[in-house]
DNA sequence: CCAATTGTTCAATAACTTTTGAACTAAGGA
DNA sequence: TCCTTAGTTCAAAAGTTATTGAACAATTGG
């Protein structure tokens, strides 16, 4: 019950950079480093397209390499393949995560900008 | 006869990944990179691809803010928008650059791994 | 002026990507 | 067991991107 995942030696740049290169994925991307350390499940991400349509960039992202999916019953435990992705492009995710952080055209995961508590 | 290209701050983050995600354009960017601050013109990529075609993908780099061209006279002398690039996504480009730096999977501009002189 | 060089534009086609809903599987709880 | 939750798979539709060849424009040199 492991999904497919590319080893480190076969994660692609231009795959990476293509995956990247869609506003959806990259607000995944942002949202799981923002969070980083934290797994997140598929449903948290419902914010950004339907469950169907997620099923499909987070496959995308984890075919790609930029994320791991471990399942564990029900649910798939995502994260950023920070390390694997460091070894191979050093700077790189940094560098797109840095340049994400403040992109207003990306779409949200909260749905708005910032957590803002009474 | 100035070719339209976006200023520094149009320049976007998923724009110019999903133009840096293909094989042939990374190939573009890694040769200008390799040969910065010397203008090239469009047929010393011919080894990439037809006429037509580099057309085509030098027209998606420099309209996503990642190349700049000017024509003189008959030709249009491209340079990589490092400038630019830096000051919008700092470390972006380097990081591609030096990732592209030794993928074999990329396209040659010279046909060739290194340049060989006798 | 004529021809060559450099590169663009256009239309067609092929190939791929994204999005959708309906149907499905698998695990967990009542 | 039955129901719910979490997510996948499939097929269709829609949209986008890449590639090609033929025709075109603009500059330069003879």
């Amino acid at each position: 019950m492991t999904l497919p995942h590319p080893n480190t030696d076969q994660i692609s740049l231009p795959i990476v950079l293509g995956v990247l290169g869609d506003p959806t994925r990259l607000a995944i991307v942002r949202y799981l480093a923002s969070k980083e350390g934290v797994p997140l499940n598929c449903s948290q991400f419902l914010d950004l397209g339907s469950k169907t349509n997620l099923s499909y960039h987070l496959a995308k992202l984890r075919e790609a390499g930029v994320t791991r999916a471990e399942v564990v019953g029900t649910s798939r435990l995502i994260t950023l393949r920070r390390d694997d992705l460091d070894a191979r492009f050093p700077g790189l995710l940094d560098s797109v995560i840095a340049a994400a952080g403040d992109d207003p055209a990306l779409p949200m995961v909260g749905g708005h900008d910032i957590e803002v508590p009474a």
